[in-house]
DNA sequence: TCTATATAAATTGTATGCAATTAATTGGGT
DNA sequence: ACCCAATTAATTGCATACAATTTATATAGA
């Protein structure tokens, strides 16, 4: 490819990712809006459905987030009454985030949307599967460079 | 897969990407901080350079953007000098955005963004290439459900 | 014990994204 | 010429992202 070609925008992996991040949370939205949550709010119960009892730092490396976004995100869902936010007694750096029943409830309400998602797309399964495996393994060589 | 798999945070291709893009943008920062760019701004230019003197309409069809996250992301690029905005005389309804002089020059300086911007990782053009292709699909086939 | 350093969250400031609404303009139909 | 629906940007409000700074706490070492 020549300079030039490398300069479109639809030779971007860059762009193809972003725009396809976007288009994913755009068939989320009305899923989640059912439960009242947006994306980023639902990949983090995500995490949390999986392990419960985390620190700030904890669900940051999981999600990729730091403190500046989990804050105002974690009391949000506090405020909605789906986790609660207290200080590690043994020692007071640490925030740690607890589900509430409410919290670990939705789980069984959210149980559908990764079924749902694709409904109605052309989109296979084995399709989904492969790409993602791929997708990890570019990022998997990112965070070498990084 | 069984429903406790399909919730997993790792199995969601919608994470995958979700973090992927977000990591594609951080190898980016550092080589756009050196032309006083964020990545948004970034790949607007990159859609400039290749068609200038078109209207927020048309060029938020091809970023997939729409007016509230494009009319101030032109203003800042117009308040650094890098482009122009004004209503069309045919039809005052379209505003146009046209490339100054120090706009088109500034495409040198980016021409090398895309070559450098795997260097230092471990992943191969071909696979990038690839990558990109099966993204493209699964962006149209998402697209076709909306 | 006291202090310097390290660590974790919160805060601040800037830049997106996007839904919903508003404002200005246009073109079709009467 | 006049009205009305459609079109395009801009605006408003909310929710992220993330760098940089600040605050509170913990720990190692003098």
């Amino acid at each position: 490819m020549n300079n030039d070609e490398l300069m479109k925008l639809d030779n971007q992996l860059c762009f193809a990712f972003y725009a396809c991040s976007r288009e994913i949370t755009k068939l989320y939205r009305p899923l989640l809006a059912e439960l009242g949550l947006t994306y980023t709010q639902y990949i983090t119960l995500l995490a949390l459905w999986e392990q419960d009892n985390v620190s700030v730092k904890e669900l940051g490396a999981k999600l990729l987030l730091d403190s500046g976004t989990l804050t105002p995100l974690l009391k949000k869902l506090e405020s909605m009454g789906l986790l609660t936010r207290a200080r590690d007694k043994s020692d007071e750096r640490h925030l740690v985030v607890r589900l509430t029943m409410k919290g670990e409830q939705l789980r069984e309400k959210a149980s559908c949307v990764p079924v749902r998602l694709f409904e109605g797309t052309d989109v296979e399964p084995e399709e989904l599967f492969a790409l993602r495996k791929q997708v990890q393994t570019l990022m998997s060589k990112m965070s070498e460079a990084t």
